[in-house]
DNA sequence: ATGGCTAACAACGTTAGA
């Protein structure tokens, strides 16, 4: 049995889920991780998801903001939202997926943004985005993933060079900052995880998940970062088979300023 | 180096994204 787990940033999931029904439709992937879905657990659209078979929903929602969901045609077990740095800011969602087998452990994770000024001390949403990352850090070792574990999700930060489209002038930004790659390194080697995306593309080799809506023709300027991730436990690696970031997404109609990763997993 | 768009909300400007 192979499972087919897709992660993507849906910036409003209510009114976007005729987009997330054509996702589903082409690309049918067994498990499906939203983040920003933007709504009240109570409102999130589950029968969009339940028409196409998606009959396992676990939302993490609150009003207006951040917000996360998993939604599945596989049983899930175990649902635990966590909270981060005392908040009860919808950004965490951790399931079992059943696989046949033990399962495997899915975190569907919504990294703070950070705001604009990448300074802690005069800018409280990038001290935030700091904190989660080392409370992820200190929470994601390897005690915590006992079972085969894939992390999901948008971490809001690019680690490498070529995660962005220009290292030399966003080295400044939020999203590339040196102390930012740092933290989001220390989650990853706590847990000993591997950066699934990257197993396939060499690191001097662009690779994007979003792109801004501000450019005036984001296809053309191709300024993109690499914010949206998979992740895996070193137990998983022989079972991963492939990693599709789900680049068209970004041209379709009143689109996600981030599009898809999905992994496939034996 | 950006540029200046997109979304939610008891909402017609503010806050947030990144």
């Amino acid at each position: 049995m192979s499972l087919k787990i897709a992660t993507w940033n849906i910036n409003s999931v209510r009114l976007r889920a005729r987009l997330v029904g054509r996702f589903l439709d082409e690309f049918r992937p067994d498990v499906l991780c939203l983040q920003e879905i933007k709504c009240r657990t109570e409102s999130f659209p589950a029968a969009t998801f339940r028409r196409r078979g998606y009959d396992h929903i676990v939302v993490n929602g609150q009003k207006g903001y951040h917000g996360v969901a998993i939604v599945s045609r596989v049983p899930l077990s175990d649902p635990a939202p966590r909270s981060f740095c005392q908040k009860d800011d919808a950004r965490h969602l951790a399931v079992t997926v059943a696989d046949g087998g033990p399962g495997i452990r899915l975190h569907n994770f919504y990294v703070p943004a950070g705001g604009d000024e990448p300074d802690p001390a005069v800018n409280e949403k990038f001290a935030h985005k700091l904190a989660f990352v080392r409370e992820m850090a200190a929470w994601l070792t390897a005690a915590e993933t006992d079972l085969p574990t894939v992390l999901v999700g948008d971490l809001n930060i690019a680690p490498l060079e070529h995660d962005v489209w220009s290292h030399r002038q966003l080295v400044k930004v939020v999203s590339h900052t040196p102390v930012e790659v740092a933290g989001l390194e220390a989650v990853r080697a706590a847990g000993g995880w591997i950066d699934a995306a990257r197993h396939f593309v060499p690191h001097g080799e662009k690779l994007y998940t979003w792109w801004s809506y501000r450019a005036l023709d984001w296809e053309a300027s191709n300024r993109g970062r690499r914010l949206d991730h998979v992740w895996i436990t070193p137990h998983l690696l022989p079972r991963l088979r492939s990693v599709e970031i789900v680049r068209e997404a970004r041209g379709w109609k009143r689109p996600s300023d981030h599009v898809p990763v999905i992994a496939v997993i034996d």
